[in-house]
DNA sequence: GTGAAAGCGCTAACAA
DNA sequence: TTGTTAGCGCTTTCAC
């Protein structure tokens, strides 16, 4: 709990002045071997390491990247770690904020944590699903970005092909009566995995019922009325696809509170694959999307942008993974 | 890609000084209402929010918390999860760093990322496996701390207890040769599971045999040797207790490469039980650490250290969690 | 009620 | 080779 050693105090350690010590540290010349040596020993004798912060306050570079998120759910997580793994052995930090979502603020927090961080602190942000696409004091990859986005820099997965997947082994199983639990609608993901829902339907000749889709934005909290709504209808459907795993998993959840039995009762797919979605009992029925490697990717045009290229976007592959939540309906 | 709006752009739009615009946005007093509001739209108009680097160079709160990790690796992840939920509806933030690990120059990354953020940038620190205890300048907790610490800051769980749990349940399936993938040494859990699975071994009137012992370090890389010699003993084991969960899945695959399987084969427990271990197959027999709970009081002591009272350290239980990777041995 | 000025820790011109 | 100085964006005295 004692106060941070400065430059200052080094300087004064060394007998030197501060710009002596700084450009020892960062090995600029115009230091003489024995001063070098001489500070280099004081600073390890206080164990001194420069701040961050002033350093990025003067300094453009920073050798940082960010990783903005708007909360550290499983999703973002997982991209997180693939973010890392694939800066192992670059020159750069990682460095993730979780901005406060100041209640019903949902919206912005991008924004506020990019013009917080951004131009300072970090040289590039990744930004794990932006609601909105602020343009940006720094290079910027949107990971499963806001609908409408022009830039090039995103990572993005086939949505609509997977959900169309999702909904159409539900209709092999023999499922007629499908609900849709659907994300977050400013998200292009939401709106293309109701898409895809939509269009399995169709082929299959039956007609999109209103009353089947309910609203659950991505997160438990707001899948919960969704949920019990569905259940709720007098012609309860047999069968969900919800539009990630975290609702798929809310929507069984509920079930199970209400007596229903996944996938007996009640069948159910996700989208994500998250660690949780085969831990969960019963494993989730889910569609991957490959998100150490949508992490990785997101690095890559990254460091590219930081190179001057301006990257084109990518959208990766889905896999549908059946596991034990779906069945034949009964009866 | 437009430069950051500062407070400077503010005030020369407002047509006022830099003073007034602080005293402003941070609800000082000695602003007239009128000047108050003209201020406040010209900040909405420009989309400016205060520099967090900036802010925090002149002050010493910031009201963001700080998780240092060495590595963004599945155990961190889920602490980070659990710190997050408890930070949420508080007036911090939370930003998590992952300092490089510049090859080999694993200790003391600690001291690194928290003299480099501590003091600026962050109000406190959650220390996530961390292998010296620094003196902090701000206060500071440790989750599965090195071994030695004497600070009551910290957050751990029954190790001994959990391990020897594990052990015995191979003992009860009729093992006999059990080996031990051993954890990251410098840290007080690795030590005290190790304890655990010789107690375990010593009850049951089973001589220890070191050869039956290797080092994973509790990183998958750090495993793969390990998990050959154990394999490539004359008289090797039927049943392997890992120290966490990613070194026994590791232990799996190296096993799966080598034409074992699980459990069939080779049993095999983990420790943690991160998301991964029910997810992989077979899924992981595993002793439960309840990680999000563990961020949750990880948060609460950091709370009262900044409120300024020193809190005790909490140990938590661990509970067994009896799965598909372990069965009686062969023959 | 408002603004000028100092200074947080650091780096980069520039002078000595 | 070294030190002096200015200034990054912000907050905080302290004059006015």
């Amino acid at each position: 709990m004692t106060g941070r050693i400065t430059i200052t105090d080094v300087a004064q350690a060394a007998g030197v002045s501060v710009a002596t010590v700084s450009k020892a540290i960062n090995g600029r010349d115009g230091v003489s071997r024995a001063t070098l040596a001489h500070v280099m020993r004081v600073v390890d004798d206080l164990g001194y390491e420069s701040s961050l912060v002033a350093t990025s306050m003067r300094r453009s570079r920073t050798n940082v990247i960010g990783v903005l998120v708007a909360e550290f759910e499983p999703f973002a997580l997982q991209l997180l770690r693939g973010v890392s793994d694939a800066l192992r052995d670059t020159r750069y930090d990682v460095l993730s904020y979780a901005g406060t979502v100041s209640a019903g603020e949902h919206h912005g927090w991008e924004r506020r944590s990019l013009s917080r961080l951004g131009g300072t602190l970090i040289d590039g942000a990744i930004l794990v699903t932006p609601t909105i696409a602020p343009d940006a004091p720094i290079p910027t990859v949107a990971v499963d970005p806001h609908v409408g986005t022009s830039r090039p820099a995103t990572v993005s997965v086939q949505n609509v092909a997977g959900a169309r997947a999702a909904t159409e082994h539900l209709l092999t199983l023999g499922h007629r009566r499908i609900a849709h639990l659907r994300g977050r609608t400013d998200l292009e993901s939401a709106q293309q995995r109701e898409e895809g829902y939509r269009a399995a339907l169709d082929a299959a000749g039956i007609r999109y019922d209103p009353a089947l889709v309910a609203d659950g934005g991505y997160r438990a909290a707001e899948s919960t009325a969704g949920a019990h709504a569905l259940l709720d209808l007098a012609d309860a459907p047999t069968a969900v696809f919800a539009a990630n795993d975290v609702s798929a998993i809310e929507m069984m959840r509920v079930a199970t509170e209400r007596g229903l039995r996944a996938p007996d009762d009640l069948s159910v797919v996700g989208f994500d694959d998250i660690p949780e979605a085969a831990s969960h009992a019963p494993q989730l029925t889910t569609v991957r999307q490959p998100l150490l490697e949508m992490g990785a990717a997101a690095v890559r045009m990254l460091l590219a942008m930081l190179d001057g290229t301006e990257p084109d976007g990518v959208r990766m592959p889905t896999e549908l993974v059946v596991r034990a939540s779906t069945a034949p309906p009964r009866g």
